[in-house]
Order: structure tokens, then C-alpha cells, then sequence
DNA sequence: ATAATTAGTTGTATTTTGCAACTATTAAAT
DNA sequence: ATTTAATAGTTGCAAAATACAACTAATTAT
């Protein structure tokens, strides 16, 4: 049974490299977030209205893990600050579909060039090669997270 | 400067990827703790007060990115439901290292067992070799991102 | 001996959150 | 055709999470 308690000790460094994976990166959103002056939150709503085409609310709610009514506000907040436009679904009045707008597209991007900079600088010493590997694996990782039904809807 | 359009390309890919790596990962925490009982916070701490050898209160809000004071009221809330122990440090009283109880680490182990059984399930269908490639990669990711300075402490 | 510093807790106001109740719109059933 | 169900989204409300500031207790520096 050395083979099973091995594999445990893997899955256990695994979760391990999983938290301060995660906390790091969470780190390096609320930074890029905050810096351009709104919460993660919004930072990730911004980001999933510009991978959706015409996302519904309570899709965006489900991408986000969130109940709808928070979800709403979240987007009301948006909306007021002139990032983020509604519009009612032209075949069923009951959805609204939302955009961004020019102003949410520009802070979008701004957000977006904050943390690929900060990602560059993390793996500015790395061999091209190295960097390549490593992509590659944790792309499939990330397919296979993706798969794993947790719960919600996993984000596309 | 196809070169460096290319490389762009290539951290909005990562980033990508780590909104979803880590969305997945927070969902499954937050899975395994409430399946447990406890909020995702609290299993963060029960995790880092398991981790750390004898962590002080102030030290624990660092690793959380948290207030003190917040980070007191869930220690708290932990010690309330008798998880965790205070116990005053013996050299300096204003300290208080914290510890777990033995139904602390009863829980946490449970939490561990949960998390990395579902690591495993997510696994399963891997080959050997291909998991073991995956690891290296992430191990070397995850270092890399922990020296990055992004701010308050890194997870050590 | 006194002042300054440090660790941790508690008061308070703000923000975030989810549930439930609500409105508006569409689909289904009789 | 009219009534009933279901669905999308918003708002009321209470609970939880959070940060800042004020506080206590203990230690260190002056």
C-alpha cells in the first residue's frame, strides 16, 4: 500500500500548490482591480461580458457563482458608472442582454494590460522553452478542472 | 513585432487560465468546507493554523489578506465551536499562538480527505506519466508566482 | 519612571450577500 | 381565449463579512 499513500501525499501537495495558486492570483486581481478603480468583482463581470456574447443575467450569475439579486447589483453599480449597458432582448422582453460600453471596453482593457504585465514580469527569467512546458500543462489542467462538475456552471 | 503581439497573446491565455484554475479551485474549497460545516474561510484557517507552528493571531491575518480584527472575530467563531485553542505564548503575553484542538484537527482532516479525494476523482483518467509532468510544472508555477511580490505575505 | 510600541479585542459603520417577495413578460393548460 | 405556470430580473430586508478606529494589556525604549 505504498503506492496509495504516495499517491495521497500527491494529491494533498497538489491541493497545497491549488491554495497559494489561487491566493496569489487572487492577489494579483484585486491589485489590477483596485488600482483601476473597482472591486474585483466588477473587474470579473467586465471580463465575462466581454467572453459572452450577449450574456443574460443570470448567466453571468452562474458564471460567477453568485444569486442573482447580488449579481444584479453588482451590475447596477456598473451600469451608473457609465461601464456597462443593458439592453432588452429584441425577441423576449423578460431578458436583458448585456454590453460594455466604449468606456467599459477601454477600463476592461486596462485591466486586462495591468495583470499580462504582471504575469510577463513573473516569467521574465524563464527560458522560452520552460515557458512553453508549462503552458501547455496547465492548460490541461485547467480542461480538466474545467470538466470536473463541482457545481455552477463551470466558465466556459 | 509579431514576436511580441504573439506573447501578449500568450499571457492573456495564462490569464485566462487562471481565472478559470482558480475559480474552479475556490469552488471545490468552498465544496468541501461547507460539506464540512464550516465557511471556506474558516477551513483556511484551520489549514494555515495546521500548517504554521504555533502562528500567532497577526501572522494568520497576513496570510489571509485580512484585517486583524476580522481575522480575530473568525478565530473567534472557531474557537467558540471549540476547532481551535488560544493559547497565550509563554515568552511574551501579549502573543497568542494558536493550535488546533483535537476536533480541530479532526475537521481538518476531514476537509483534506474531501478536497483531495476530489483531486484525485479529477485525476483518474490520467496517465501516470502525463500527472507526474503536470505536477513538475505546477510546482515550478506556483514558486514562481510565490516570489512575485504582489503584497501581504505569501502563503510560505 | 515614563513614554512609545506591539498584539490582540471590541465598537461601529459600511459593504456584501442570499432569501424571499415582488413586477413584468412569456409559455402552457384548460 | 382566458387563466395558470414559469421565467428573468429587481428590490426589501436581515444576516454576515469587513475595515477603521478606539481600546486594553503587555513589553520595550528612553
Amino acid at each position: 500500500m505504498d503506492k496509495n499513500s504516495n499517491k495521497t501525499q500527491n494529491m494533498q501537495e497538489m491541493r497545497h500548490l491549488f491554495v497559494v495558486l489561487s491566493r496569489q492570483f487572487g492577489l494579483l486581481q484585486k491589485e489590477s482591480s483596485q488600482c483601476c478603480g473597482v472591486t474585483t468583482i466588477q473587474s470579473h463581470i467586465l471580463y465575462e461580458i466581454k467572453q459572452g456574447y450577449h450574456m443574460t443575467l443570470n448567466q453571468l450569475a452562474q458564471r460567477l457563482c453568485l444569486d442573482n439579486s447580488t449579481t444584479s447589483r453588482h451590475v447596477h453599480g456598473l451600469v451608473e458608472k457609465e461601464y456597462v449597458v443593458r439592453l432588452p432582448h429584441p425577441e423576449d422582453r423578460r431578458y436583458v442582454t448585456l454590453e460594455l460600453s466604449e468606456k467599459g471596453k477601454k477600463l476592461e482593457e486596462e485591466i486586462t494590460e495591468m495583470m499580462t504585465t504582471s504575469i510577463m514580469d513573473m516569467f521574465k527569467d524563464l527560458p522560452e522553452d520552460k515557458m512553453t512546458s508549462m503552458r501547455t500543462e496547465i492548460k490541461d489542467l485547467t480542461e480538466i478542472m474545467r470538466k470536473s462538475d463541482i457545481c455552477c456552471y463551470p466558465p466556459f
